[in-house]
DNA sequence: TCTGGGGTCCTTGGGCGT
DNA sequence: TCTGACGCCCAAGGACCC
């Protein structure tokens, strides 16, 4: 999909269309997630610091996303997807790779194409979004093609010229060339696919190591016979956040990771996974990042063993000088859970006595049960979820200089991409950004998230565009209007609440989106 | 102006059993 | 009994992707 949050968010907000908007964190240390077409002209991109694409495009509007709504969106363009074939591997929210051939929609360029421009169509007036396709006889270059494709576009890479097209290609272009490898291929003299091809194995193989060189070489040669995958199985589930301000506080340090690993067991059990090593991830004032891991006697799902394992790994770390970033994850994922191991244990404590109960470290001397704390922050339930509140918006134009109080970590990019990897006959199809993250929590204590969808007796379906001073500013506008006008309120104002966003697209499954 | 969050995969190096 | 080769697991870091 093309710019998917930031389309998203033009798409169920008219007034936004056809403006720089810009969905990211929207914090002192917020990165830009997904900007609109409009913004980039400005030379704002992803990645970039918040505060670096303010200066650049002082008028845009900043939203925080709202993963929900465009997981919403993502599901229907994947059933879309699955409508072709039924090998589809979602790379993101907004991107995946199809199996054309497997879905026996397409063994020719003709009818790859056709399939491309109806996916694009369907996509189209499913969501009302513009999504590109990239068709070609591998994953990799399905991928390139959909990228070339952007935005709105359809590319079919022909049997036979991909060496031809790849060769004046940036090395960049190729997955898995980052910028500290083209550095690197740079500083030998390789800036292009066809030097790249040119180098040899042997010399990528010296230069980047066994597996990414012969990868990359194969890649040059426009070599790829990966297969579409369909189903992928979790490797880690972890949780971070980066705080406004570095943390010193030893005390504070050891309260964050306790949090963490909550949140992370949290997401761990919904998964339906348990795991057997901790991880403990903190990154200095200094941006230095260093990791801690502790492997259990077996996997576990067990707040407690996590938060005990979690804060034994943080005694080892020197955290002096402050700490910007907390993480903790879990790794080497089982599919069953501690209550299973637990049965298990009991199951087989008939027939053998003593032995550890699933097998599991005894989390150390004196398992510090847990503890009920409860959260300060109070109101970061949104936070932490990841799942959608209502967004953010800052510095729209117009907006009553709202600035998301507080404001909370932005979750990942996405940019999506529908390859198929068939003989002469894969498709790419992409679709970019999605995911539902934090939003602001709205209503509670009257806080209107900037941005959230809110609802007037009077006047209907809206957004919060600012807040602040004891008044809220809602401009009443929906997916299917044009852009609507503006009015302030008072903060408990009885006839206004939160709402759900409104599905973009008439009042189809998207309605159930957010 | 500093640089998010959630992942995957690879590499290196040490410990340990065979 | 000692030693080296080998393979595996674990820990840590790094690059990359969306």
């Amino acid at each position: 999909m093309d710019a998917f949050y930031a389309s998203v968010e033009q798409a169920s907000k008219p007034s936004l269309r056809g403006k720089a908007v810009i969905v990211g964190g929207l914090g002192p240390r917020g990165v830009v997630a997904t900007a609109s077409y409009e913004a980039r002209r400005f030379g704002v991109h992803s990645a970039m610091p918040m505060a670096q694409a303010r200066r650049l495009c002082p008028n845009g509007a900043y939203l925080i996303p709202r993963f929900r709504l465009y997981q919403a969106v993502s599901e229907i363009v994947m059933g879309l997807l699955r409508e072709l074939s039924p090998l589809v591997e979602p790379l993101s929210l907004d991107e995946a790779f199809v199996d054309l051939e497997a879905g026996g929609v397409a063994f020719d360029s003709a009818a790859a194409r056709a399939a491309g421009e109806r996916l694009r169509a369907d996509i189209r007036a499913a969501t009302g979004l513009s999504g590109s396709v990239g068709l070609a006889g591998s994953k990799m270059l399905a991928k390139v093609a959909s990228e070339e494709a952007k935005p709105a576009g359809l590319l079919l890479i022909e049997p036979g010229t991909e060496r031809e097209l790849l060769a004046p290609m940036s090395v960049r272009t190729l997955p898995g060339v980052g910028p500290v490898t083209g550095q690197h291929l740079r500083r030998a003299g390789i800036t292009t696919v066809g030097e790249l091809a040119e180098a040899g194995e042997d010399e990528l193989v010296r230069m980047l190591g066994r597996s990414h060189g012969v990868g990359l070489h194969r890649m040059a040669l426009g070599l790829d016979d990966r297969p579409v995958v369909a189903e992928r199985d979790t490797k880690s589930v972890s949780v971070e956040d980066t705080f406004d301000v570095d943390l010193h506080d030893r005390v504070r340090i050891r309260y964050e990771v306790q949090r963490l690993a909550d949140r992370c067991v949290g997401r761990l059990r919904d998964s339906g996974h348990s795991g057997r090593t901790i991880v403990l991830k903190v990154r200095r004032y200094d941006f230095s990042t260093l990791t801690r891991s502790e492997t259990l006697r077996g996997p576990t799902d067990d707040v407690a063993v996590v938060r005990e394992a979690a804060a034994r790994l943080l005694e080892s770390v020197d955290t002096t000088g402050g700490v910007r970033l907390l993480g903790v994850g879990v790794s080497g994922l089982a599919d069953y859970t501690q209550e299973d191991l637990f049965a298990f244990a009991l199951a087989a404590e008939g027939e053998e006595a003593g032995s550890d109960p699933a097998g599991l470290e005894p989390a150390g001397p004196d398992a510090a049960g847990p503890d009920t704390t409860t959260d300060p922050a109070g109101a970061d339930g949104a936070v932490e979820g990841g799942l959608d509140g209502p967004a953010g918006v800052v510095g729209a134009p117009g907006a009553l200089g709202a600035s998301g109080a507080g404001l909370d970590p932005v979750g990942g990019v996405g940019g999506a991409q529908v390859s198929a990897g068939a003989d002469g006959s894969a498709a790419a199809a992409e679709v970019q950004g999605a995911d539902g993250a934090p939003g602001e929590g709205v209503g509670v204590g009257r806080r209107w998230g900037a941005g959230s969808d809110v609802r007037h007796a009077v006047y209907g379906a809206g957004w919060v565009q600012g807040s602040g001073v004891g008044r809220v500013t809602v401009r009443f506008e929906r997916p299917g209007s044009g852009p609507g006008r503006v009015r302030t309120f008072r903060v408990d104002d009885p006839e206004l609440a939160p709402s759900d966003p409104l599905p973009l697209v008439g009042d189809g499954p998207a309605a159930a989106a957010g």
